[in-house]
DNA sequence: ATAAGTTCAAGGGGTTCA
DNA sequence: TGAACCCCTTGAACTTAT
């Protein structure tokens, strides 16, 4: 139907209208928001039925346990650098250097509900 | 090395094609630009990893940290000689630390993440 | 011709508040 | 919860300098 060439983007979650890339998804602000929000408080979300509650504009806000599922699945994480190989600590012998890059609190990551990341 | 004209260049940090040379180093016009404003800022960046992060063309945003050492790696430097420019890297003293580093020269400094944006 | 600097629209993450 | 807004970073295109 749409012929245009700017046509409607939909949301990867909910099918809403997306607003542009987020997370790494094309998404609306519905989904950002709500992914930002619950992957910044980490906490546990259980679907009360079997995980495969329907994502869609409307029900999105029935059970987030399924849409956080969805936004996983759409490719939503947070801004992880690709840690290449295992990490090797160029600077092994400067203390200065490798005491903060050790000792660091922010060494945490991967998609987890990372409190925070590379961010502002 | 690459002295044919035919010949696709590609940038020295981020594998991009390259538009020509830019701070001593064959670079792109993204990581031109990054390098000139970091620098400019001359704000401490840390990664949230071990400074190992891969940095291509389509994660190059995601970790400037690791992006801005990938740039000085690649020899890229502001015209004035005067080292008090860029910061010192720690590892720079000892042969052994730039012996074992995977790239080379590896330094890490950290002025704090304190109103920094580390962030794509 | 090259490379350094400048401009500016787009991208995208965070915050606010109804 | 999400629309609206804020603001910083990017990078392509352009201008200036050598």
């Amino acid at each position: 139907m749409a012929s245009r060439e700017d046509e409607v983007r939909s949301c990867a979650v909910c099918g809403d209208r997306a607003t542009g890339y987020h997370f790494h998804a094309l998404t609306c602000e519905g989904c950002k928001g709500f992914f930002r929000r619950t992957v910044k408080k980490g906490i546990g979300l259980t679907c009360p039925f079997e995980q495969c509650c329907e994502v869609n504009k409307n029900q999105r806000r029935h059970c987030p346990a399924c849409r956080l599922q969805k936004c996983l699945d759409a490719g939503m994480r947070k801004d992880t650098p690709s840690p290449s190989v295992h990490p090797q600590p160029a600077c092994t012998l400067s203390t200065t250097c490798v005491a903060t890059a050790h000792t660091s609190s922010r060494y945490q990551h991967f998609h987890g509900p990372a409190s925070d990341q590379v961010h502002q």
